[in-house]
DNA sequence: AGGCTTCAGTGAATGATATTCACTATTGCC
DNA sequence: GGCAATAGTGAATATCATTCACTGAAGCCT
């Protein structure tokens, strides 16, 4: 017997989440206080405890939202009908357009979510891993398309796309200017033709 | 009129560093408390304060250490004759080394330094930015020997490089196996040749 | 209607812990 | 032997995250 019903109790996680993303964005994660989020949010510091374990719990909520949002784009472009390379610039592309456009939940991610000790085996590291096994499928349906060579390590392309991106758009999440669509044809045609000197009597 | 000599003062500020290195190492920054370290030092909370400013200048410190432990090495790499492939993976090779011999060193960078709100225009900035630097200059001498192409963007290289290593070698640093020579080869490889499938007609 | 049970909601108390600061001890110099 | 100067101390302070004993309103039962 609920003495509210459920949909205000949604309603209350939910200004309680969006107090949190709003005050996580403008100071980070430990320069924000409980207390800070419950005023914001209009409640107790002690009601927080009831709809989220911790205040890690909350920002693991935060991030949860964010994730699923920017997995549905991801998604689409992977099962599309198109070239590999199509495929790979739009899903890089997309990707720091997240770095971008949501520059304080990536920030959050990296600097408090993913080096926490534990975030190995998490539900969010769930999550991360749904998020970058897309481009593992973007790369097998190249394989199975005879487009990339199939002895290459997917593993090494995976950690080497997200781990670029992550340090080239970190200067966005600090504000800086970025070339969307500059990084990500460089960062594609790197990738697919390599960095060395095409060797006396290559090419056509 | 010191009221003791700078050689007892270098040996008091080693032995607050040495401690919190190993306490650091042992439990995270966040864990560690300023009792702790001082305790292990064998000297009071307050005097800790006379020689680091605070607790995360005493992590500065820890990491000064290391970055410039390790960059000799580099520098080693960089400045020996030998092909701009050679260089590379020896760089590569020896990058990864540090995250698996010096694990905790490169976790605390990664999850407490490179993402605190001062990072940025700090000291450790500056060493971080010699360190990829060295980098650079590989393949500055590689695109001048003819080796490389000159058309590459150096900086989307560097990012390519540490941004990779620094995702795969997590795992290491999480305590887990890394074949360090795999994985160097393999980045080379990617990154030289890149990753599709050689069209009909390429090659001898 | 009136009493009873169950929770949502409260906010003061608790426990850690970084940092400060008034004080004490020691050293080298005159 | 006395006196600067400063190394060293540790209790006091301030700031939170988290807990918990309590309050009050909503539905249920008689």
């Amino acid at each position: 017997m609920p003495v509210i019903s459920a949909s205000k109790m949604q309603d209350r996680r939910d200004s309680i989440l969006a107090a949190a993303r709003a005050a996580f964005a403008q100071a980070g994660f430990e320069r924000t206080s409980i207390a800070d989020i419950a005023r914001a949010a209009g409640v107790s510091d002690g009601l927080v405890y009831r709809y989220f374990a911790n205040k890690r719990d909350l920002l693991n909520a935060v991030l949860t939202e964010f994730y699923e949002r920017t997995m549905v784009d991801l998604d689409a472009i992977a099962e599309r009908e198109a070239p590999f390379r199509t495929k790979l610039h739009d899903l890089i592309h997309r990707h720091i357009e997240a770095f971008v456009v949501e520059a304080d939940a990536c920030r959050l991610f990296i600097a408090e979510v993913r080096t926490a000790a534990d975030y190995q085996g998490s539900a969010i590291q769930q999550l991360n891993r749904r998020y970058t096994s897309i481009l593992v499928r973007i790369i097998d349906a190249g394989i199975a398309a005879g487009e990339v060579r199939a002895d290459i390590d997917k593993r090494l392309i995976r950690d080497v796309i997200f781990g670029a991106v992550e340090h080239r758009a970190w200067a966005a999440v600090n504000g800086r200017a970025l070339d969307m669509e500059a990084t990500s044809r460089g960062l594609v045609d790197l990738l697919c033709h390599g960095l060395m000197a095409p060797a006396a009597g290559d090419g056509p």
